[in-house]
RNA sequence: GGAGGGGUGCCCGAGUGGUUAAAGGGGACGGGCUGUAAACCCGUUAGCUAUGCUUACAUUGGUUCGAAUCCAAUCCCCUCCA
């Protein structure tokens, strides 16, 4: 099975400039070839994990990929795929996001190969540029009437929202940095999301004018779970991979919550499992989904966040759910008894974070939606007394059916 | 520089002097059904020491018994013209 072959099974290929010739340079060479990253948040998504995901695969296959950290063109804004321009972030909170989500490189990628990864950073050549220089050298290979016709432009133009000439010139820059790119590291191939296909494809044709050398672009299909909506980002928090913006355990759940109808797409884009194996489960006639998904969880979680971490995180899983909250591994508070103070049980919910306020905790008790010892409690003024602990001083509180927590009797 | 339109809760969006903590939708959360899925049904969705109080319709000030709603100034956004 070649790369491009794996890939396509795979279902990481939406479009590619040239299928037929990469897949012969990458049969005759090793090659180098590139994703970017911005640095609007302070960790990557799993909205990235594809991107991170065909590194992985390509450097199996002892091709080199560099990590474009876009430390420059974030100062820019993409414009692609937005309906607003987003506010400009400063140049501190820029280096500061840069820092942190390039961590989970390391995680992903293997340091240790002749064919490591290349770190860059768009800064560096980006914040040096002559405005003359670079309009005579580059901006003299874009047409306006060509701009005009990219999706990202023409998108906003037809909705008659504004464009600024900064975001416009976003196109320019990233075109440059695979220019760069390529004469640094003859980088041979950019890999990006379907929303960067312009984007790419005006790098290919800006290296064609400028050396007349022949390079490729390939795009991921947008990642959408099953009811197409765009996966990663919800209102409340995105699927972090950074462990310090979302604990391994709330990671295994994400994976073991997919739709029936993702689990096998998923399995196939996000674990190493062979691709033979996935199609065998897939054929099997008495398949039992649920053991699938728990399949997916592990491998996904082993891989960011070690087996231990996936162990632990089945093991909790297993106690929350088929036990109803018997395991050691849950969230817990202490509290101390005091004769003059009442301690409130919506006071302990928000204490551990599962509520913002002690109203939004009252509400959630008066909907019967927390039990305490797996009893329900209709009181939503509820005080902790002696006799609602048990023999090891703990209470077990269950807010919802998934979450719960444990408040330890301190002496 | 000129003309016009607009800024409402997590998001979209209705409301143009009083029963407005603000319709409707989305999202989120809880309950029911279930498989920790989907679909569907019900409820909740500003805070608090809670039959009350406080804060809230861009900001500040004003008119009024009473303002998201009227007036003034300021800030921001958009469209068109030059």
């Amino acid at each position: 099975m070649t790369l491009l072959e794996e890939l396509e099974l795979r279902g990481f290929i939406h479009q590619c400039t040239d299928s037929d010739k990469l897949d012969s340079t990458l049969k005759e060479e090793l090659i180098t070839f590139y994703i970017g990253f911005d640095c609007t948040a302070k960790s990557l998504h799993v909205g990235s994990l594809m991107q991170i995901m065909m590194m992985r695969i390509f450097q199996k296959y002892g091709h080199t990929p560099i990590v474009l950290i876009g430390e420059g063109t974030t100062k820019i804004g993409d414009p692609s795929g937005k309906d607003q321009s987003r506010k400009m972030l400063s140049s501190e909170d820029i280096k500061l996001n840069s820092k942190n989500l390039t961590k989970v490189f390391d995680i992903y990628l293997d340091n240790t190969l002749k064919n490591k990864p290349i770190y860059s950073n768009n800064a560096d050549w980006l914040e040096n540029i002559n405005y003359i220089n670079f309009l005579r050298d580059y901006g003299k290979h874009f047409t306006i009437n060509k701009m005009l016709s990219f999706d990202s432009v023409k998108l906003r133009l037809d909705r008659e929202q504004s464009l600024s000439f900064v975001e416009f010139n976003y196109m320019i820059l990233q075109a440059y940095d695979y220019l760069e790119l390529h004469n640094r590291h003859n980088c041979k191939l950019q890999i990006g999301g379907s929303d960067q296909w312009g984007n790419i494809v005006n790098g290919i044709d800006l290296i064609r004018r400028d050396s007349s050398k022949e390079v490729y672009g390939l795009t991921t299909p947008l990642l959408t779970n099953a009811k197409n909506e765009k996966m990663g980002k919800t209102v409340d928090g995105a699927v972090w991979l950074n462990e310090d913006m979302l604990t391994p355990y709330d990671y295994w759940q994400f994976w073991r919550n997919v739709d029936d109808r993702d689990v096998f797409r998923f399995l196939k884009l996000f674990t190493d499992i062979d691709i033979a194996e996935i199609n065998d489960l897939e054929d099997k006639k008495d398949l039992d989904i649920n053991s699938i998904k728990v399949l997916l969880a592990n491998a996904a979680t082993e891989m960011l966040h070690g087996k231990d971490n996936a162990i632990l995180s089945e093991k909790t899983a297993n106690d929350v759910f088929k036990n109803e909250g018997s395991s050691k591994n849950l969230p817990s508070i202490n509290v101390k008894f005091d004769k003059n103070i009442d301690i409130y049980l919506n006071e302990q919910i928000v204490g551990v974070g599962f509520t913002s306020s002690k109203s939004e905790a009252r509400k959630l008790i008066k909907n019967s939606g927390v039990k305490i010892n797996r009893v329900l409690v209709s009181d939503e003024l509820k005080t902790l007394s002696i006799n609602d602990f048990d023999n090891n001083k703990e209470l077990l509180v269950s807010v919802g059916k998934k979450k719960h927590f444990i408040i330890k009797l301190l002496d």
